[in-house]
DNA sequence: CGAGTTTGACCTGCGC
DNA sequence: GCGCAGGTCAAACTCG
């Protein structure tokens, strides 16, 4: 391993033994693998779990390179030869602090990347609320101007155009760029005094609620807001008394994301607990729609409602609203996440407005590219939803390379689509995102503290080619099986180290198995919290 | 017995 | 003002 390369090295060339081991490691690696100590020149995972065997058998490895082997060792050998135990063990010691250097870089590689893609996707998720309001100012102005500009913007806002390409001839989510960024799409730097503009003129939530209210044309912040969500009475008695916050969250709660999913099952697993609290007959649908609650914490506003689809009662239709008020368990946030993200970015477009049908295909080609029917956003509906429809299975090979990647990990079961259909949303959120940042050039991670240093000795490649590297990393990072594991620990220790339910709901979803059979999703669910054989005998269906 | 479900009554907003 | 529809409440009920 990476001992070999010391060998060759006298001990009065320590410093450069520590700077060679890195960028010799692997190359190194075939003549090792001979030994049995070697790695492939593989992806960082397979690094990670070496140290034990390395720590083990450095010491072996070091004889056997000396005394045992062949001619590429015998000029070595005959440097080493007239050294002292001392002197060999000094030279282990060297290895040894090397490889725990190296080992420590790795690891702080791989945080600074899971922070990177932290950060990233929440800049970008910031960047893209701006990137939408400014897109629909210059929309209005475009249809302001009689449409000077429309060939740049608004005739890519047709909802039947298809994926533009570029000159490259690979397919780009033009429409995302083109919503009013031209600027950006040509200059790759966030740092253009466009690009700065567009963020000062980002709305605090405060604003994107006052907007809201302007634009929708209703009272968004009413009393209503938290009058039928109140899990207690309190919020309907204290009107005047609601803060900015209050409002604020009121605001989120208006925004629906709905998810369609083929599903036999009565309700899709999604990690949370749920308590039924209402049926009702919905008009227009034979089908109950069932009402539940989040009961993972006292007073967590946030609310769902099951139903089948009239026209195909196959399909379910789950509609989330509001924020949970508790530390999730990673599956549970997974959709958490993604309709928290949904909803920020519904309520940042003012889908209402007459350019509703504008930001719903916008934020359709964003959640699925290669899809203009998967995602859609409902303007005449009393409340701004995001329908995502996941009943017609994208083709993995049409997605982009990497957003395939970031399915791999959930394919370790041999599906194509993860045990909860919608847990792949997120990912399909972030890799949107991070899309658009590839293509709009966007770096947010340059001022990150100590900066993404995937290999320490090439600072300076880092800066120019960072997202490339971060596509690289991510790549490497979704195609190792251990790295979900690793991920999902990570996040479970960032967002609580000891959730009560996290075992639990990480069991049912565990226990939740899907096939996908040409695009049916069938989810038989072992969950225990008692929502089946509430919604089983609920629904008509079946 | 507690947790969860069922179901009819009730509340609220909206359109006419 | 009235009726309708969506949403919630809460007592009764079921289940393990």
């Amino acid at each position: 391993m990476d001992q070999f390369p010391v060998n060759l090295l006298t001990s009065d060339e320590k410093r450069k033994v520590i700077n060679e081991m890195d960028f010799f490691a692997d190359k190194k690696n075939d003549d090792e693998s001979k030994i049995g100590t070697g790695d492939e020149d593989d992806a960082n995972g397979k690094d990670m779990s070496a140290p034990i065997e390395l720590d083990s058998n450095v010491n072996t490895g070091l004889h056997l390179l000396t005394a045992n082997t062949s001619s590429d060792q015998s000029v070595v050998d005959d440097g080493i030869s007239p050294n002292s135990e001392d002197k060999r063990s000094k030279t282990e010691m060297v290895v040894l602090r090397a490889e725990m250097e190296r080992m420590n870089s790795e690891n702080r590689c791989l945080k600074d990347t899971l922070n990177q893609v932290r950060n990233n996707y929440n800049t970008l998720q910031m960047h893209l609320m701006t990137l939408m309001q400014q897109q629909e100012r210059d929309h209005l102005k475009a249809h302001d101007d009689n449409g000077i500009t429309e060939e740049h913007g608004g005739k890519l806002l047709d909802g039947n155009n298809k994926q533009s390409q570029n000159g490259n001839g690979f397919v780009v989510p033009r429409q995302f760029m083109d919503l009013g960024l031209a600027a950006d799409m040509d200059e790759p730097s966030l740092s253009s005094s466009e690009g700065l503009s567009c963020r000062n003129r980002s709305r605090s939530p405060v604003n994107i609620i006052n907007g809201l209210s302007k634009e929708i044309g209703r009272e968004e912040i009413s009393d209503k807001g938290s009058q039928g969500w109140g899990p207690n009475k309190v919020p309907r008695l204290n009107h005047s008394s609601k803060s900015v916050d209050e409002a604020a969250e009121a605001t989120m709660r208006k925004a629906r994301v709905s998810v369609r999913a083929r599903s036999e099952a009565p309700m899709i697993s999604d990690g949370c607990q749920w308590r039924k609290y209402g049926q009702k007959m919905a008009k227009g649908n034979p089908c109950p729609r069932a009402y539940y609650r989040c009961t993972m914490a006292a007073g967590c506003p946030v609310r769902k409602q099951v139903q089948r689809c009239a026209e195909d009662r196959t399909i379910l239709i789950t509609t989330y609203e509001g924020n949970h008020n508790h530390p999730l368990p990673p599956a549970a946030m997974a959709m958490a996440s993604t309709t928290s993200s949904a909803a920020r970015m519904l309520l940042s477009g003012s889908m209402p407005s007459a350019d509703g049908l504008i930001n719903s295909n916008f934020l359709a080609r964003t959640l699925f590219p290669c899809s203009s029917s998967m995602a859609t956003i409902s303007a005449s509906a009393p409340f701004p939803t995001v329908t995502l429809d996941l009943t017609q299975t994208p083709n993995p090979l049409q997605f982009p390379r990497s957003q395939t990647q970031f399915q791999i990990p959930f394919a370790n079961a041999g599906h194509s689509l993860p045990s909860n259909p919608a847990a792949l949303l997120p990912q399909i959120f972030g890799q949107a995102l991070y899309n658009q940042s590839k293509f709009s050039g966007l770096q947010t991670s340059q001022d990150m503290e100590g900066g993404y240093q995937a290999t320490p000795s090439l600072p300076a490649a880092m800066q120019q080619g960072q997202q490339n590297q971060l596509t690289d990393t991510m790549n490497a990072l979704a195609a190792d099986p251990n790295f979900t594991a690793a991920l999902t620990a990570a996040i479970t220790s960032i967002i609580g180290n000891s959730h009560p339910n996290a075992n639990n709901t990480a069991t049912n979803v565990v226990a939740t198995t899907t096939s996908n059979n040409g695009g049916s999703v069938t989810t038989s669910n072992n969950n225990s919290n008692g929502n089946n054989k509430v919604s089983s005998s609920s629904f008509p269906v079946n």
